[in-house]
DNA sequence: TAAAAATACTCCATAGGTATTTTAT
DNA sequence: ATAAAATACCTATGGAGTATTTTTA
């Protein structure tokens, strides 16, 4: 059996007339007589009770002209499915995410894929530092992830979303509040609230930074992720380096500045470089074309804006 | 695309390996290469990710497989489908029934139906007289009748089930009661019950039996239908002349008694001698050959069982 | 007798085979 | 170096065409 005999049948059902459906099919009329008769001897049943006047289906031929119906229609939607697929219009894409740029760039990336690929589901699995989420992008778990880079290990590509200064938070009660840029070197004898896990990118680029500026962070308390790091600051615990994203994030008690000379930390998109599958692709199209967009129309203005609602609190 | 097409993918989507998928399918590998390369650029879409090495699915193809599997199922199941309705083994058969059939022969028709052809479903269409049912019949809202023959009109095929004599049916309370076999002449000055419907085979029998006896039924009430029609006698408002199928149906007030010479009426199946539904065939074949069955197990048996209930009451 | 399906035959398009090349590991 | 898919080319099956016959309303 093939799908011609399927065509060809569905056609004959519905003209119940060899020579129409045959005209219909563009096909001579004796080519779509064998053709039945092949499928009727393959199924081993009659279709059609025909005489010269008249062609009727028989109460197989009626079922099967179900069956049939339902059989082309389901390929045709198939067909259309695939091509969506492989378009990349369609489909699942899992996004891991660093804790710090959940909070910062999350909505924008979850608005933009909604918006410009509506057939995209976006499954979010956050708060993996950059480590892990390589391996997991590696072994399949992941499709696509925002890290800090670089990235561990081979047959990671990746592409720079932002650069974001090193950015200070500090007690609002420290006396420095009082300073609109700090001099990184200024905070040789603090204490400091550092990033719990190694392999933190943020947490290396923090110390590099104070080394460069000549001093190693002293008197050190760490915490397991930027909700709780920002809490021991709000509690006095000590002051803390982390990227300018985290301003998104407005927490009684703490109080942003900018550094002079700290340096800044890029956050960037990541996928497996022999990943086929076009949603990802897709997803990596509209993120990166959604974010020159919003450069394009609001250079500075966002920043800006995060700027004012924190020196409110 | 042909259904080859969806086979051969198959193969090649479950062995991820196009040589040995070539070699189930008794094909030679450039063969299949060249087919799948076919569907491939019809559907638009890459299917599988090709090294020398490594033969993956693309998510396009995973999705395609699933619905390949799906559409291969599907007419599998559809060639079972279409072999069982065209033996008969599945379908519907709508059934009529006169009322005094429905009342001995329906329970007996329905056991075997079940028995012997568990995949057909009967619709019981009871109560019609047999010139609506050979209507119904020609019209095709019924494909099979137990009818009183004969039948009118033509295109009927019909097969005798059974030979009922006429049998009286009396008030209890009536002087005939005492007598176990009545002639027919001794009911020459009776009321009479007759059946209200002009077409019912089992009135115009009746009376043919009395003219022959010699007499006309004089003093008649009519009935609907063989329920009333013995209400009405067990109220005494006379007595009646049925089938002797109707003694299946015990009624207080009612006695029958056997006629020795009121002749005797018969049971048909009927149905379009052009009707090509299988099931209909089908289920002819097994009411007559269930019919021959009962009777070589239990030639008189049955009979007598009824007789001995009738008498109780 | 006329319309329509079936049969008889012929032909060529293409599915599939063989031999070979390319490619990635 | 080798396994495996792709390419090139050839062959032959069978799908479809034309001409004709059969059938039934």
């Amino acid at each position: 059996m093939e799908l011609r005999h399927l065509r060809y049948f569905a056609a004959v059902a519905e003209t119940c007339h060899f020579g129409r459906a045959a005209e219909q099919l563009h096909l001579a009329q004796p080519a779509l007589s064998q053709a039945i008769r092949q499928l009727e001897a393959e199924l081993g049943a009659a279709l059609f009770t025909r005489t010269t006047r008249q062609v009727t289906l028989t109460p197989a031929g009626e079922f099967f002209l179900h069956e049939t119906r339902r059989t082309l229609d389901a390929l045709e939607a198939a067909t259309h499915g695939v091509r969506r697929i492989s378009e990349g219009q369609v489909g699942l894409v899992r996004l891991g995410l660093t804790g710090t740029a959940a909070y910062s760039h999350l909505p924008r990336i979850a608005r933009t894929v909604k918006e410009r690929l509506p057939g995209i589901a976006l499954e979010i699995h956050a708060d993996l530092l950059t480590p892990a989420q390589c391996d997991r992008l590696r072994d399949g778990a992941l499709d696509l992830a925002v890290l800090r880079p670089p990235t561990t290990g081979e047959g990671i590509e990746t592409r720079t979303l932002t650069t974001e200064p090193l950015t200070l938070a500090l007690p609002a009660t420290h006396p420095l509040t009082t300073e609109p840029i700090v001099e990184l070197a200024r905070l040789a004898g603090e204490d400091f609230v550092l990033y719990a896990a190694s392999g933190s990118v943020v947490n290396d680029a923090v110390i590099r930074a104070c080394r460069a500026a000549g001093f190693v962070p002293q008197r050190t308390h760490t915490a397991q992720g930027t909700a709780v790091l920002l809490a021991l600051v709000a509690a006095g615990l000590g002051l803390a380096m982390v990227p300018a994203g985290v301003r998104a994030v407005p927490l009684d008690g703490v109080v942003f500045r900018d550094l002079a000379d700290a340096g800044s930390i890029d956050l960037a998109l990541a996928w497996r470089s022999d990943d086929d599958n076009p949603a990802v692709a897709a997803v990596v199209a509209a993120i990166e074309s959604g974010l020159s967009a919003d450069e394009a129309a609001t250079p500075a203005a966002a920043a800006t804006a995060v700027r004012t609602r924190e020196e409110q609190s």
